[in-house]
RNA sequence: GCGGACGUGGCGAAACUGGUAGACGCAAGGGACUUAAAAUCCCUCGAUGGCAACGUUGUGCGGGUUCGAGUCCCGCCGUCCGCACCA
């Protein structure tokens, strides 16, 4: 046996030249075979990958390798998402300007991914912060204004205050920026909006069709949306206790069936009524101000206690003139859903209960479990939320709650109040317009101007790209376009007068919203999308990323491509057919004594038995293990791809990526995992190696019928095929790679057999030929650079990478005979191998005169046998 | 609080629509080769009883359905993730 090693080091960026040189990863997009577009979420070019990076990457490239062999065009391309604030912190910190900073780390990063030899057709790269980009991009915002979908409006904004800007609600954590960690405030703006609410209904109903998203998605966008079906309910108010004499408020409940059991109003701190009465009520107006001091921080909401304060107005119940309602305004209604008021119903909603008890406003039972008293239901801490009937609610008495609904709708629609219907069908959703306005220099430029007498005036086409200036200076916080006097002022663009451009920039995920569609022809200059290319590429055949963006970017990709439709530049509504969410890299973390963490590449590891210790390298200090985390600077616990790369090669980084565990389940990186992985790679180079030199020539044809041993190898290296194209194509990355293990095993003893059985045996050594030549073609997806060593020294011409998917042979996957198992009341006794045609009668047979069944069944007879075709027997005794 | 996912050896995990539980990998132990080490190869490896063939038991806990349950149903316990005053 050969002993040579295998040089990844020397070998993988030999075949990634030959790949360039070749030119064989770019797509044509006028290529007659059918598509497949594969897709990773693009990074944010901070300057290295990391391991998350890796994984991802490998298992795009896994699927657009095995596509492009199963004779698909497959789109497999990259870019850069370049706009965000770590350039601008860079610039501060650093002096470097965010354009220098982010073509470095471009250069700097593509470097790194080239070295994992990822099959990506380079000529299609983008970059979000170039104008050839944003120029687009910004003649796409042109036409969502035009077709109202893209407003300026006045909008609550959550403001934070270390980075001077404008933080969407998902940007917002806990009260906190997702990117500073600094306390949100509340502040009014005028601010740029995207019409996301438009589509509310339709990114809700079509949820249902993306059945190749996870489940888990769907729900969390499902819930994001949040829609909900209710009334809207506008109450008399009595004009005496009312500020300015106002005549009614307006609610919007989902319970009008609880109206009998209302206790009061309440309006949110922001109401204009509040505000209104609080202009005369010094009392009032301090409560308020002490509301919006709380914020809205999930801690805050966690543990904050429901308070009020009586405005003095009185409301009157719908259904009895006579009956008034303190209106209140309360700390937990929120202007931001519904009218901003509410009905209270206290014995069926557990703020409203919590409210009341604090206030003695008493609770009135309307809905009674069934199997309860009516008599004797009486509600004290908790409320009840669930089904029942109807009980102290006049002519509702006895309905359930459905047709109570139902009741109180039909009778206030008809009833008018100022002219206007009491009660009107709503269906309220959660999901709010998109704010997109940054107070940012490192974003693409909203491309209007503001004129005194014009108003809002788009930037005409033939002057985009609106380009950020280059001279700018970050000593100053704030957003440096707002202070470069030069780029600001311009005349208006219609009537010539001095006006002054837009300097908001938009949000960074207006950039990743539709990268997808403009790769699919980048090269247009004159438009954002070539539409038939576009409508050809898309969707998304697969998508692969973090479940992080579960909510943020999928939802406004949805949106964008909506968008897109509406104003012809695309044809299709939704742009990611498949979507997949892997799951992070973990790793072990490591510190000190004194509390200091230390990094994997620091310390050594030693076991015995199964308890495993660590020292310090550089002291031998005892080092504490502690554990396993998502890898993080703060915890030190990361490894650099490009260390491991220059060690063990790239094909045993992605191989251990995708073997270990199921891909949407977190991977932990281990030394001794990696060590697994580049074992298998020496492993299967020795093999082939070993075998090449005495196997026939590729492409040998030799009846292989009547002969047993070969045929058995043949039955395996076809099931093996069959069994990993099918885990590639479910992106069981991991039981694929398993069967590949098996596989190995089995040629290992081939190639092993002191008979040397395939050297000399023509036939056998034909079907040993066919396995190599099929085990490397399913090694390459994973592993493409041992897989064109391995394919190079058996002979082949061509390019692995080029080469078809083999074929598998359906006849090869089912055997002449099977063997059963054997159970006795449904304990297993043993196995039975009869004829595959074998008929239940005569496995039946076969299986009563086993010792085994004899024994069990303690001479009695069988009461009944059950045959399981193809699977199992089990007699019962 | 609401929603979702999950719970299988020392560890990561397999087990397709209910049909041989623990494939495959890691770790560990033993052995071969070697002057020695690395590398490589072979064997063992859920628990328990037995010299052994083999038996018993075993997929978080308690019930149930079934010839048969890791898988389905009911009730608990635990872990992780998401959302969170949305009326």
């Amino acid at each position: 046996m050969t002993s040579q090693r295998y040089n990844a080091r020397e070998s993988e960026p030999r075949w990634q030249k030959i790949w360039d040189e070749r030119d064989i990863f770019a797509t044509r997009n006028d290529d007659p075979k059918p598509k497949y577009y594969v897709l990773e979420m693009f990074p944010y070019p901070s300057g290295r990958i990391h391991m998350g990076h890796v994984r991802n990457y490998a298992m795009g490239d896994v699927v657009a390798r095995y596509k492009r062999a199963k004779g698909f065009s497959v789109l497999h391309p990259m870019g850069w998402d370049a706009f965000g604030m770590p350039a601008e912190n860079a610039a501060m910190a650093n002096k470097v300007h965010p354009k220098a900073w982010t073509y470095q780390n471009i250069a700097a990063m593509k470097a790194q991914l080239k070295s994992m030899g990822l099959s990506l057709d380079w000529s299609r790269e983008i970059a979000t912060c170039d104008p050839s980009y944003y120029k687009h991009q910004q003649a796409m915002f042109l036409d969502f204004l035009k077709a109202g979908l893209a407003e300026r409006k006045l909008g609550g904004v959550n403001w934070d205050p270390v980075d001077q800007t404008v933080l969407a609600n998902e940007q917002v954590i806990d009260g906190r920026g997702w990117r500073s960690g600094a306390e949100v405030e509340q502040r009014e703006m005028m601010q740029w909006y995207f019409a996301i609410t438009k589509f509310s209904d339709d990114l809700l109903a079509k949820l249902d069709t993306l059945t190749r998203w996870p489940e888990k998605v769907r729900v969390m966008q499902q819930k994001w949306i949040g829609r909900s079906e209710g009334l809207a309910l506008r109450f008399a108010l009595d004009p005496h206790t009312t500020p300015q004499g106002e005549q009614e408020l307006e609610v919007f409940t989902t319970r009008p069936d609880t109206l009998f059991g209302a206790k009061f109003m309440a309006l949110s701190p922001d109401h204009p009524l509040a505000t209104a009465t609080a202009a005369n009520n010094p009392a009032l107006a301090e409560f308020i101000a002490e509301c919006k001091r709380q914020g809205t921080a999930a801690k805050i909401i966690e543990t904050a206690e429901k308070q009020g304060f009586d405005t003095g107005i009185r409301a009157i119940h719908p259904f009895d003139p006579s009956w008034q309602l303190p209106v209140y305004v309360a700390n937990f209604v929120l202007m931001s859903y519904g009218t901003g008021a509410i009905f209270g119903c206290p014995a069926h909603d557990q703020r409203d209960l919590d409210f009341v008890n604090k206030y003695g406003l008493g609770n009135t039972p309307v809905v009674c479990p069934d199997g309860q008293d009516p008599a004797t239901f009486v509600i004290t801490d908790t409320a009840y939320d669930g089904d029942g009937k109807m009980i102290n609610s006049r002519f509702l008495d006895g309905m359930i709650i459905a047709e109570a609904k139902e009741e109180v709708a039909r009778r206030l629609e008809r009833e008018t109040i100022g002219n206007r219907a009491v009660a009107e069908r709503q269906v309220k959703f959660r999901l709010r317009d998109w704010g997109i306005s940054r107070q940012r220099y490192w974003g693409c430029p909203i491309p209007v101007v503001h004129c005194e007498d014009c108003g809002i005036v788009p930037v005409p086409a033939a002057e985009l790209p609106v380009k950020l200036p280059d001279d700018v200076s970050f000593d100053r916080p704030g957003n440096p376009l707002l202070r470069h006097e030069a780029w600001r002022n311009v005349p208006c663009p219609r009537c010539g007068k001095p006006a002054h451009r837009e300097t908001d920039t938009m949000d960074t995920f207006v950039d990743s919203s539709w990268y997808f569609v403009r790769f699919t022809d980048p090269w247009n200059e004159d438009a954002p999308t070539t539409p038939a290319v576009a409508n050809k590429m898309l969707p998304v055949d697969q998508y692969i990323g973090g479940v992080e963006h579960a909510i943020l970017h999928l939802l406004y990709s949805r949106f964008f491509t909506r968008a897109m439709q509406i104003t012809g530049h695309v044809a299709m509504d939704e742009p990611f057919d498949g979507m997949f969410t892997q799951g992070m890299v973990v790793h072990e973390t490591y510190r000190k004594t004194d509390g200091e963490w230390v990094t994997p590449a620091e310390i050594k590891i030693s076991a015995t038995g199964d308890k495993r210790s660590a020292t310090l390298l550089s002291t031998g200090e005892p080092i504490e293990i502690g554990s396993i985390e998502k890898m993080s600077k703060s915890k030190r616990n990361t490894v650099d791809p490009d260390d491991i790369i220059d060690t063990y090669g790239a094909d045993t980084a992605r191989w251990f990526m995708l073997s270990d565990s199921p891909p949407d389940r977190d991977v932990i990186w281990s030394e001794e995992g990696v060590q697994g992985a580049t074992r298998f790679v020496q492993r299967v180079w020795r093999l082939v190696s070993t075998a090449a030199k005495n196997l026939p020539g590729p492409g040998t044809q030799v009846d292989m019928s009547g002969h047993a041993s070969a045929k058995a190898l043949r039955m395996q290296t076809h099931q093996t095929l069959a069994d990993v194209s099918n885990g590639i194509e479910r992106l069981r990355f991991n039981t694929a790679i398993a069967k590949l293990y098996t596989f190995v095993g089995t040629l290992h003893e081939v190639v092993d057999d002191p008979t040397g059985n395939y050297r000399t045996d023509p036939v056998y050594g034909a079907a040993t030929r066919e396995a190599f030549d099929i085990l490397v073609r399913l090694i390459a997806p994973m592993m493409p650079h041992l897989a064109e060593e391995c394919w190079a020294s058996l002979g082949h011409e061509g390019l692995v990478s080029q080469a078809d998917w083999p074929e598998v042979e359906a006849a090869l996957l089912v055997s002449d005979t099977m063997t059963l198992p054997v159970q006795v009341n449904g304990k297993k006794r043993g196995d039975i191998v009869i004829g595959r045609t074998a008929s239940n009668q005569e496995i039946e047979a076969a299986v009563l005169a086993l010792d085994v069944v004899k024994t069990a069944l303690n001479g009695k007879p069988a009461r009944k046998v059950i045959v399981v075709p193809q699977r199992i027997v089990n007699v019962v005794g």
